[in-house]
DNA sequence: CTGAATCCCTGCCGATACTG
DNA sequence: CAGTATCGGCAGGGATTCAG
């Protein structure tokens, strides 16, 4: 949602993206929030960051997700460029998915927010 | 979404909430992204970030949010501990938003966020 | 001035069934 | 094995209107 959240620790001097008064898909904030969005997405890359996984590895991994959201977010992750297909030719079918460099990267933005919701009490509903 | 994203820098040794196998509103992870979830919600956070506001203050620098919105927004980073109201007496009412202290914390969360978008490109349509 | 209540519409996600 | 097709329920969010 277009930030210049505190200082210039990092961004451009003065991007004109830190001042938008309207959500912006060009937003780097909103950028990789839409990278992380829909359920299950954070899990799926959890199991990246450990190591390449097959699909039917994801799915052993993630029993309760079911093939239509898991085909969803793989592709919806490889939109975004987080991660990459590599098929085998042959019989059976087999795919492999790893993360890309930029997908590695997220590593960091996930400890950042398992670092704030950790210091957070759960709202009391 | 429950992670144990790379080493362990800052999190506990072996927390279970980095094992989980489907999405749990006591993981960290998605403790943060519950904060942050739903469209304006960092703007707003930008907004408090630069100082205090009141409701009108806030109206004036996100013109096209609704009231509906905004109220709904606030009352949710109320709830997860993120902001504060305060209320004037007197009249007209006056009421100023601040972040509390877990607020300024997701200073740096942002940041984060805001990094990872710039490196990456965005994705083809 | 600062919201809350209502209505409607859209898009997500889960379940089920089917294909290369 | 690795997906796609289809359907339905439900919640998010925008516009408008009403209230303290």
């Amino acid at each position: 949602m277009t930030h210049r959240t505190v200082g210039h620790p990092a961004g451009l001097p003065d991007d004109p993206r830190a001042h938008v008064t309207a959500p912006s898909p060009e937003c780097p904030v909103e950028i990789t929030l839409a990278a992380l969005q829909g359920r299950w997405t954070t899990l799926v890359i959890r199991e990246l960051l450990r190591g390449d996984r097959s699909y039917s590895e994801l799915r052993a991994a993630l029993p309760a997700l079911s093939d239509k959201v898991l085909s969803d977010r793989l592709a919806q992750l490889t939109r975004t460029g987080v991660v990459e297909r590599h098929r085998r030719p042959g019989w059976p079918p087999r795919v492999h998915y790893a993360l890309t460099p930029n997908g590695h990267r997220l590593g960091p933005v996930l400890q950042a927010l398992w670092d704030w919701g950790t210091q957070t009490p759960l709202p009391v509903p």
